[in-house]
RNA sequence: GUGGGUAUAGCUCAGUUGGUUAGAGCACUAGAUUGUGGUUCUAGGGGUCGACGGUUCGAAUCCGUUUACCCACCCCA
C-alpha cells in the first residue's frame, strides 16, 4: 500500500507550522490595518462558476481543474483560485446592497491539476484580497499597497513590482486588433506556442520567453499607447499614488495575465532570487466580473499570494525570524514521590497562562534535562522528595544555568517567570 | 500534456570492474557512582538497497518494466 500525500502535495509539520503562522498573522494584521476583513467559502464549487469566472479559453480551465461528478450527478470542482468564489458569494449574498465597497481577504488552498516543480503544488495556498464597488485608481493602489504592507512585514524586499493596463471593453478590441496585425504579418518568425496563442489570445504573445519572440516583442504595439483617455488616466493616477507612496515598481508594457476577467490594472510582484522569476503575488482589477457572474455591474480589484513561494523566498533570503516559543517551563520529576505533585503544578501554572512541558515517558532527571534543552525550554524547575518537604523550588534558567529561589507555588512561579508589564502608556 | 534527472537508515550521502553478516556522519535511546541540559567518550536500536521481473554460482551494483520524487517547458501564486 502506497501510504504517502498525494503528488503534488504536501505535509506542514512542527516547526515549520510556526513558520506558516507568522505568515498568515502578519497577513491578517496587515489586512486589518487595510480595514479588511476575513471571509470564508467552500473548498469547491459548481464547474460552471470557474468555466464562467475564470474564462473558458484559459488554461487553468481547460487542463487543470479537479472536476467530478458528485453522488448527486452535479458536476463539482476543487478551487483553482479564490477570486471567482469571492464574486459567488459577493453576488449569493447581495452583499452589493450593503454599504460599499466590500474589501475582505482570505487564507485558503486552491488546487489545479499541474506538473508539481519548484514552487508549483497540486494543492498550494494563497492570500487573496478583493475590494468591490470602488473604480477609483485610489482602490488599485490601496490593494497594491497592502500587498507591498505584507512583503515588507514578513522581511522580503528586493522584489519587483510590475505594473500595466490592459485597458478596458471600449480600448482593447481595437488593441488586440492591431496586436493580431503586427505579429501575423511576422508570423514564419513565431514558435510554436505562440501561433496558437495568436488565434486564442494574441495578448498573450508578448508573455513568451521565447528569444525569437522576444524581437518582436520589442516593435510590436503597446497597450499603454492605445488606452482610451479614461483608462490611460487610471494608470497615471495608480502610479502618481505608488509615487507619493514611496512604492517603487516598474511599469512593464508586456505584462499580461493569463485570467480573462482583468480590466485596466494588473500587476505582480516577481523576484529573481531563485534563480530563475518566481510570481509571489499578482492580481489586477476585473469590473466586468461581478455583472459576468450574474451580480451588478461592480468595479472590483484584487490581488492572489502564494503562501508556499513567499516561504519559498524567505528561505532563500534568509529573513525567517526565530520563532521559538519563549517562557516555557519544563517541570522534571527528581523522583517518583513527586510525580504527581509535579503534574500538578504544570497544570496550575498553565491555568495561569505559563506555557508548561512535563515528562510523559518516565526518563531519568538526566535525560529530562537534555528533552528540556533540545525542546528549547525556557526554565527548568525540578521536583523530588527534597522540594515536596521544604516546600521550596528553584528555578533553572537554561540560558545560562543560573537558578533563583521560590515556594512551591504557582502563582509565585508565574510572576518570577512573567513580570507584571509596567503601563507606559499615557491616556492623556 | 512534452523533455531530462534521481531513488541505499528518520536526514545527508558513501558503497571500488557484480563477491561473504550493507557502511559513515548527523539524529534518536541509554551509560560515564550518589538529584540537573549544551562539550566529550562509550554502547545500542533502526534498512526486504523504491517495487516487480530477468541475467548469474552469486545483484545495492548489469538489463527490462513500473511507481514515486526532483528539474525544465506550457501555464501559473
Amino acid at each position: 500500500m502506497n501510504i504517502q500525500a498525494p503528488k503534488g502535495t504536501k505535509d506542514i509539520l512542527p516547526p515549520q507550522t510556526r513558520l506558516w503562522q507568522y505568515v498568515e498573522k502578519t497577513m491578517r494584521d496587515t489586512a486589518a490595518l487595510y480595514s479588511f476583513e476575513e471571509i470564508r467559502f467552500p473548498a469547491f464549487e459548481h464547474t460552471e462558476l470557474f468555466l464562467r469566472g475564470v474564462g473558458e479559453t484559459t488554461d487553468v480551465v481547460q487542463k487543470e481543474m479537479y472536476t467530478f461528478n458528485d453522488k448527486g450527478g452535479r458536476s463539482i470542482t476543487l478551487r483553482p483560485e479564490g477570486t471567482a468564489s469571492v464574486v459567488r458569494a459577493f453576488v449569493e449574498h447581495n452583499v452589493y446592497a450593503d454599504t460599499l465597497p466590500f474589501k475582505c481577504y482570505y487564507i485558503a488552498p486552491n488546487f489545479r491539476y499541474e506538473r508539481p516543480q519548484h514552487g508549483r503544488l497540486r494543492q498550494h495556498h494563497q492570500f487573496g484580497v478583493e475590494c468591490f464597488g470602488a473604480a477609483l485608481p485610489a482602490a488599485d493602489a490601496e490593494v497594491i499597497a497592502l500587498a507591498h504592507s505584507v512583503l515588507r512585514g514578513i522581511g522580503v524586499e528586493r522584489l519587483t513590482l510590475n505594473i500595466n493596463s490592459v485597458g478596458c471593453p471600449a480600448c482593447r478590441p481595437a488593441y488586440q486588433k492591431e496586436l493580431l496585425q503586427y505579429f501575423t504579418a511576422c508570423k514564419d518568425k513565431l514558435c510554436e506556442t505562440c501561433l496558437t496563442r495568436l488565434e486564442n489570445n494574441p495578448l498573450r504573445i508578448l508573455d513568451c520567453k521565447t528569444p525569437s519572440c522576444g524581437e518582436l516583442k520589442k516593435n510590436a504595439p503597446k497597450s499603454v499607447e492605445h488606452l482610451c483617455t479614461d483608462c490611460s488616466e487610471h494608470l497615471s493616477s495608480v502610479t502618481a499614488s505608488l509615487d507619493e507612496m514611496g512604492i517603487g515598481y516598474t511599469l512593464n508594457t508586456l505584462l499580461v495575465r493569463g485570467l480573462d476577467y482583468y480590466t485596466r490594472t494588473v500587476f505582480e510582484f516577481v523576484t529573481t532570487l531563485e534563480g530563475g522569476e518566481l510570481t509571489v503575488c499578482a492580481g489586477g482589477r476585473y469590473d466586468g466580473l461581478v455583472a459576468v457572474l450574474g451580480g451588478p455591474s461592480t468595479p472590483a480589484v484584487g490581488f492572489g499570494m502564494g503562501i508556499e513561494r513567499l516561504i519559498l523566498l524567505m528561505e532563500a533570503s534568509q529573513t525567517i525570524p526565530d520563532l521559538t516559543p519563549e517562557n516555557t517551563v519544563f517541570v522534571a520529576v527528581a523522583d517518583s514521590t513527586a510525580q504527581h505533585r509535579a503534574h500538578a503544578l504544570a497544570s496550575e501554572l498553565r491555568q495561569l497562562q505559563v506555557s508548561c512541558d512535563i515528562d510523559l515517558c518516565s526518563r531519568s532527571l538526566k535525560a529530562q534535562m537534555r528533552y528540556a534543552d533540545k525542546k528549547k525550554a525556557s526554565y527548568v524547575i525540578v521536583l523530588g522528595q527534597r522540594e515536596l518537604e521544604e516546600n521550596k523550588i528553584k528555578i533553572k534558567f537554561m540560558s545560562d544555568g543560573r537558578t533563583i529561589e521560590s515556594g512551591l507555588d504557582a502563582a509565585e512561579i508565574a510572576t518570577l517567570i512573567n513580570p507584571p508589564k509596567h503601563i507606559e502608556k499615557s491616556y492623556i
